[in-house]
DNA sequence: AAGGTAGTCAACCGCTGTACG
DNA sequence: TCGTACAGCGGTTGACTACCT
């Protein structure tokens, strides 16, 4: 037995919001609140649409914070590093971002930065002149975020494991990397966050790779972004996007969970 | 000017995780 | 413990626009 459908699909409005009812929603929310309850909102603020349109909309174009567009580079470099250590987990990657959504950061990725990431890889690993043995579709079936995009699986194919390697470059293999964020121990309460993360050494856990010093800086930056003129300062951005100033508090809570499952890892803890 | 193609982005779909009775 | 309802997420679609031929 299938799940009853949230709302009765036939019945309610589809497509495109119009202003009146843009405006319709916004005064509700902005009068009551979401009340807790996307499905009941509708019905309550007069609007002729499913809950999950309504959260949608709200979410991603009504609320007030929202930031549309003008991307940074500095917000360029957040995105491109998080997506080549955790994938595609927009959500968790939009929340490093002040006023983007997961949905604006997911068609940013897809219809700009990708492209700029593919460029990139291209000039820094030339295609052979023979075929390569190992093509993109040997790469993990079980990752949707690479096999369901010809780009992302062109974009991780462009460095193999090896390349990774010879270039002392942290793995692209974004369903790997997810499985070790999920799975990465909780690291020790008792240091901050920033000392943490440069000194550990578990290469099972990825903000090592990002935020940890030396030439392990960002070692795509070089290619992505014609160079990173002040590594450190770069280093202080990252660092602060991910580790928030209570992180030892954080990591405590989560110790003291020893019971904690592994899906209660790092990233669920961020977010 | 007209038709075709590519790019962009809002919105939808279907699934998973979680809270709760 | 199980079933249900809901929120949230990531992938995909389709309408619209810009650009090219």
């Amino acid at each position: 037995m299938g799940r009853a459908p949230c709302c009765d699909k036939a019945s309610v409005k589809r497509g495109p919001w119009s202003p009146e009812e843009d405006e319709q929603l916004r005064s509700y929310v902005q009068r009551h609140g979401i009340g807790g309850n996307w499905i009941a909102l509708p019905q309550k603020a007069g609007l002729n649409r499913c809950g999950k349109s309504c959260r949608l909309r709200w979410l991603n174009y009504l609320r007030p914070d929202i930031k549309h567009g003008g991307y940074t580079e500095q917000e360029d470099r957040i995105i491109w590093s998080l997506y080549t250590s955790i994938g595609s987990r927009w959500s968790i990657i939009a929340s490093k971002l002040p006023g983007r959504t997961d949905n604006d950061v997911k068609n940013y990725w897809n219809t700009k930065l990708k492209k700029k990431a593919m460029a990139a890889a291209a000039a820094a690993f030339p295609a052979p002149a023979t075929p390569s043995p190992q093509p993109a579709a040997a790469l993990s079936p079980t990752s949707s975020s690479v096999t369901s995009s010809s780009g992302d699986a062109r974009f991780a194919a462009a460095y193999t494991p090896q390349q990774h390697q010879q270039q002392g470059m942290m793995h692209l293999d974004a369903p790997q990397r997810r499985q070790q964020t999920e799975l990465a121990p909780v690291p020790p309460a008792t240091v901050d966050g920033g000392a943490w993360a440069a000194a550990a050494l578990d290469d099972d856990v990825f903000l090592p790779d990002l935020v940890a010093g030396g030439e392990q800086l960002f070692p795509y930056a070089d290619l992505f972004f014609g160079g990173v003129q002040d590594r450190a300062t770069a280093a202080m951005e990252l660092s602060a996007c991910y580790f928030p100033n209570n992180m030892a508090e954080m990591w405590g809570a989560a110790a003291a969970a020893s019971d904690a499952k592994p899906q209660q890892g790092l990233c669920n803890t961020l977010t």
